[in-house]
DNA sequence: CAAGAAATGATATATTATAACATATCACCC
DNA sequence: GGGTGATATGTTATAATATATCATTTCTTG
C-alpha cells in the first residue's frame, strides 16, 4: 500500500515550488504565457492539497488587497485547467493542482471527505477498464471523471 | 456491442410507466410517500433519456401553472437521489432517472455530447478496478462518480 | 378528532459562473 | 523606439445553481 496523499509534516514548500517550476516549464512549451495573475492564482490553489473553490480564490486575492472581480479568476482557471496544470473536481465545483501535467487527463481523484485533501492517481486498470466498457456499448470516449469519495489513509487510522 | 442507449423511436412511454411502477415498488418497500410533487418531478425527470437541471423542471412545473419555488424542486430531487431513483450527474449539474434503483449505486454514466442522452451501466470490470485503486492506495470509499463524456453509438454512426 | 410528524409554500439569500464591453499590456514589425 | 494587432485584465452586470429559515398544509396514528 502506497498512501498517495503527503504525509504529514512533509515539505509543503517544495511541493509549491516544485509545481511551479513545472508550470513554468509547460507554459513554456505550450508557449503560453505564465502571468502574474495566473501564477498567482495557481500558486494559492497549491496553498494546500485540498481543493479550492473559485471564490475562495477571489477572497484570498482580495484579502491581499487587489481589486480582483470573478472573470479574472476564471480566466486564470480556465488557462491553467486547458494547460492540465489544474484539474475541477467536478463533485465539488472546485480546483485541484496537478502534480503529473504531463499525463494524459484520465485521472482519478481520491477526495478524502475528513481531512478535505485530494489525490491524483493514473490507475491503468482503471482507465482500461473505463475504456473497456466505452467499447462494449459502442461508446467513443472524449472525456472521464472519476472521482472517489471517503476517507485517506491518516483519516482511517488517527 | 450491445448499445446501453435506447433505440430510437422505442416507445418510450414504456420506460416511462415502468420507471414510475419500480418507483413506486422502491417508496412502498423504503415506506416513504411517493406524493404527487414527488411523482410529477420523477415523471418530469423520465420524459426524456437526458440528464434535466433542477431549474429545468422548475420551469416545466410552472408552465403547467403551478406556483413552484426552487426549494420544492430540490425537495422532490433530495428525496428521490436518496432513494437512489434519480442520479445527480456532477459534471452537468443535473439529474437522471435510474432504471436500475435497485443497485448500489456503484454506477458508470456515458453522457452524449451530442444528443444529451445519458445511459447508465454497472459494469462490474471498473468497479472492480476502482475498488482495487483504492486499496491500492489505503482509501476508504464512501461514494464513487464515474461519468464519461463522448459519442454515443448513434452519434458516432449517423 | 387531536397531536405530532412529514411535506410543501414562501421569502430571502448564498454560491457558482458567464456575458459584454472597456482598458491595459504585450509581441512584433517597421 | 513608436505604431499596430493580439492577448490579457478590469469593470459592471447578470445568469445559473442551490440552500436557509420560518409559515402553513397535509398526513399518520392513536
Ligand atoms: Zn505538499
Ligand atoms: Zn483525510
Ligand atoms: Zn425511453
Ligand atoms: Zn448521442
Amino acid at each position: 500500500m502506497t498512501d498517495l496523499f503527503p504525509k504529514k509534516g512533509h515539505d509543503h514548500d517544495r511541493c509549491i515550488d516544485s509545481a511551479i517550476a513545472q508550470a513554468e516549464k509547460v507554459c513554456e512549451a505550450e508557449n503560453a504565457r505564465f502571468t502574474d495573475m495566473r501564477r498567482k492564482v495557481f500558486s494559492l490553489i497549491w496553498q494546500s492539497h485540498k481543493a479550492v473553490t473559485a471564490y475562495e480564490l477571489l477572497d484570498a486575492l482580495q484579502a491581499e488587497g487587489q481589486r480582483v472581480q470573478p472573470p479574472t479568476v476564471y480566466r486564470a482557471l480556465e488557462f491553467l485547467t486547458d494547460l492540465g496544470l489544474v484539474h475541477r473536481i467536478e463533485s465539488l465545483n472546485a480546483y485541484f493542482g496537478c502534480d503529473q501535467p504531463d499525463c494524459d487527463h484520465l485521472g482519478q481523484y481520491f477526495i478524502c471527505t475528513r481531512c478535505g485533501r485530494v489525490a491524483e492517481t493514473v490507475d491503468e486498470d482503471v482507465s482500461i477498464a473505463v475504456r473497456k466498457a466505452a467499447k462494449n456499448v459502442g461508446f467513443k470516449i472524449q472525456a472521464t471523471t472519476v472521482e472517489i469519495k471517503g476517507l485517506c489513509h491518516d483519516c482511517t487510522t488517527h
